[in-house]
DNA sequence: ATCCAGGATACCT
DNA sequence: AGGTATCATGGA
């Protein structure tokens, strides 16, 4: 039976959501997602749930373009979020100048939703590197595992698009595979997280009923996963509210908003600071001081 | 060249 | 418990 002409060439669809104070760009230029690529024309070309997607600033929201019926519309609004109470998570920082300030520099700036092992293996990667080039060890572990992803045949550029391949595909690579996309010391613990989740050992999925302490000791049970790269989990894949990251900017951020800016206080002190302070969505309380520290004054 | 990067880990007092 | 060296790679 020949399939349907649709299914060969599938049209490209659109969708659009009205939605206020959406800084696309800053949400995914932020450091919380490494695999967004920006298009000339201001939009930026993407992939969910194995499918091609394209995302674009609208006047009064956003816009989007699929390739046929999938990614769902339903599955994007819940990965850019778009449904929940914005002006709320504002309102709950605390009321005080360093947050008002970081709001006023990065209003718009939003969290995302994102797939629990694309998020984990993305942040396992992370440690000790910069943004750039985390997206560059992504891109080559999609190009070397990834499933190719049809894109539109009207795309001007063609781009070679690959799927985030899953912990089933990482577990079967070879650590030294994992070194060639750049990994380095990463690869075995990479490896090693992937086979466990991929063999059940570790239930991603049933890491979202458990209390924020107890999904914190689980994620830390894998290879390569401490306290910072699990509450990046937490926050930008689960949704954990009060989740709260402390890497190298927002230990500098918080110094020096908080502490004494000559005396570098101890990791404990920070963490101590930070789950008392910032209240019930401290977690996006802590992507405005990243964002804040990183373009206003940072390098 | 030197320092540092959305850190974690093993190994020390 | 709390400091420290080390890890692989490349940007600034």
């Amino acid at each position: 039976m020949l399939p349907l002409l649709s299914d060969v060439n599938p049209s490209v669809e659109r969708m659009q959501w009205s939605v206020a104070e959406y800084d696309l760009a800053a949400t995914l230029e932020s450091g919380q997602a490494f695999r967004w690529l920006p298009c000339s024309d201001g939009s930026w070309a993407g992939v969910l749930d194995g499918h091609w997607l394209r995302l674009y600033p609208v006047a009064d929201g956003l816009a989007a373009e699929r390739l046929g019926s999938r990614p769902s519309w339903d599955s994007v609004a819940e990965y850019l979020q778009i449904q929940m109470d914005y002006p709320a998570v504002l309102a709950s920082f605390p009321q005080e100048p360093v947050m008002e300030s970081a709001v006023a520099a990065c209003r718009g700036l939003r969290l995302l939703r994102q797939p629990l092992w694309e998020c984990l293996a993305g942040f396992l990667c992370s440690s000790n590197k910069q943004i750039i080039q985390i997206r560059a060890m992504i891109a080559a572990l999609c190009r070397q595992f990834g499933d190719p992803v049809r894109v539109p045949n009207s795309l001007s550029v063609k781009q070679e698009v690959w799927s985030f391949p899953g912990p089933e595909r990482i577990a079967t690579a070879t650590e030294n595979e994992l070194r060639a996309c750049k990994l380095g010391y990463r690869a075995p613990y990479l490896r090693e997280a992937a086979r466990r989740v991929a063999e059940g050992e570790l239930d991603l999925e049933g890491i979202r009923s458990l209390n924020l302490a107890s999904a914190r000791e689980r994620l830390q049970t894998l290879p390569g996963v401490g306290p910072k790269v699990a509450d990046c989990v937490l926050l930008f894949a689960y949704g954990f509210p009060r989740a709260f990251p402390i890497d190298v900017w927002v230990a500098r951020a918080l110094q020096e908003l908080y502490f004494n800016p000559d005396k570098p206080p101890t990791l404990k002190t920070l963490t101590a600071f930070r789950d008392q302070h910032f209240g019930p969505n401290a977690g996006y309380a802590q992507q405005y001081l990243f964002h804040y520290r990183r373009v206003s004054y940072g390098k």
